[in-house]
DNA sequence: TTGATAGTTAGTTAATTAGCTAATTAAACA
DNA sequence: TGTTTAATTAGCTAATTAACTAACTATCAA
């Protein structure tokens, strides 16, 4: 029970639901493009994704200096959950504008996006 | 999207998700069977159960002095999320020792099981 | 090898929430 | 009508948590 309970808080707080959104339509998200979506401190960022990848719900790979996640889709007992939460997505105006928004976000570097963060000139 | 936040916010306490699991298998419960599967005070019990009501998982009928509580079948939205959430619990050791003792719980009368909530004889 | 950079961890603060007791409401009954 | 009773609401406390800034770690590049 505590794993469906950690499941649970992870998915109930509205900007790790919201990543979860992201993670659908786009399969990789790094941090730097989940910080400029949700514009928040990339240290909260790292926090919540911590959340999300200690529930089992998402998956992070190291790749040099950046940090990749993906929605863990490899575990069955997960499944059942993902697709009712894909469905409330779809209805979800929140999930469209962020969709819209990362439309935007995806369209910049990563490397350009992090300049751009720090306060740089870059595109 | 509040909508969906609500509904996992209501669940990842674990009393609720006790409740909740307990619904499952008795379709219908009054407050103070749930009281005593939680042996929580009543005023604590009717908040949770407040909060499940809210989130439009639980439907809560009244019945002169009694109100009786039933997981909210009706919402089609929901029965994705029931269905993995059933499954779940098929699972849980937790859930199974709750059956144990709801079964003693509904072998009492809800009168007799309030008269000794007061501290009074009963059975 | 020194400096810059992407992300995490530590520490603090404000807001939320689960628990309790006490007070209140609504229904049944003597 | 007044009393008892089941449940809810009010008010409080302790614990949790989401946010921030600052400090730290790991990696890359000049």
């Amino acid at each position: 029970m505590d794993h469906t309970i950690s499941i649970f808080k992870a998915l109930s707080d509205r900007n790790r639901l919201r990543v979860f959104g992201a993670l659908f339509e786009y399969d990789e998200l790094c941090a730097c493009q989940i910080i400029e979506l949700l514009q928040i401190s990339g240290a909260t960022a790292s926090r919540h994704m911590g959340v999300l990848v200690a529930a089992g719900l998402v998956n992070s790979q190291k790749e040099g200096r950046w940090v990749y996640y993906r929605l863990n889709r490899l575990n069955d007992r997960l499944t059942g959950m993902m697709d009712w939460l894909n469905s409330e997505f779809i209805e979800s105006r929140d999930i469209e504008n962020d969709s819209i928004a990362l439309g935007k976000i995806t369209a910049i570097s990563p490397s350009d996006l992090c300049r751009k963060q720090r306060g740089l000139e870059c595109c």
